[in-house]
DNA sequence: CAAATATGCAACCTTTTAGTTGCATATCCG
DNA sequence: CGGATATGCAACTAAAAGGTTGCATATTTG
């Protein structure tokens, strides 16, 4: 679990998984073309990124697929929130974001 | 959201967010009982967590008291999870792809 | 086979972070 | 008031993390 928070506080990581969320199954050159970083720089991200298990590395040939992994972030919401507050907290997030929409511009 | 997952990359952070589950509200004396490091360590800490809004703290008295607030946990997950579809079954669905395209030359 | 492509490994530097020590400030209680 | 309690702020040190450069290895392709 603690790789797993690691992995995650780094942006250039989450920016990774940003984009294997956007096209699962890049390769690492793929991925290189979105973060401007040397490949080897991306490439000890993705390093943590797999070691925490929240991407899934398969070769093929000469190329390293990358697939995402998000069944690890499950565990991460629901260390600290309840089952049964879950829903309650997303109706409250729900409800703000309309209260927000609602507000008037006060000209 | 960057102070968020900073904030959970530590240990002794969600270690704090752990005893807060337990028992909400405690004060930076209770949390110091807990974690073996000096009090000026766990209250730079608790700043982080603070500022990262996964705490919120209300002065009584000379008593700091600290209430965990798991709201931007919500958001954690749901980056990369996708909220109506088993984002598990699709991640598995592009690895069988995946597999599939390596299949080819089996020879 | 040789060149080009795709990636890995390791040393190195710089910045950030975790934790400590020391002192200051505010509140409670006799 | 004065001592005890509860916390804050700042400087410092040691360890970790982000990122680079240089070179090595394996696979595809002409």
């Amino acid at each position: 679990m603690d790789a797993v928070f690691k992995a995650l506080a780094d942006p250039s990581r989450r920016a990774l998984l940003d984009q294997l969320h956007l096209q699962n199954g890049q390769t690492l050159n793929q991925l290189c073309r979105h973060l401007r970083m040397t490949r080897q720089g991306i490439t000890k991200h993705l390093g943590l990124l797999i070691k925490a298990d929240l991407v899934v590395p398969l070769w093929r040939g000469r190329e390293k697929l990358h697939y995402l992994n998000p069944a690890p972030l499950k565990q991460v919401s629901e260390r600290w929130i309840d089952k049964h507050k879950a829903a309650c907290l997303r109706a409250l997030a729900d409800l703000t974001k309309g209260l927000d929409a609602l507000k008037p511009e006060p000209n």
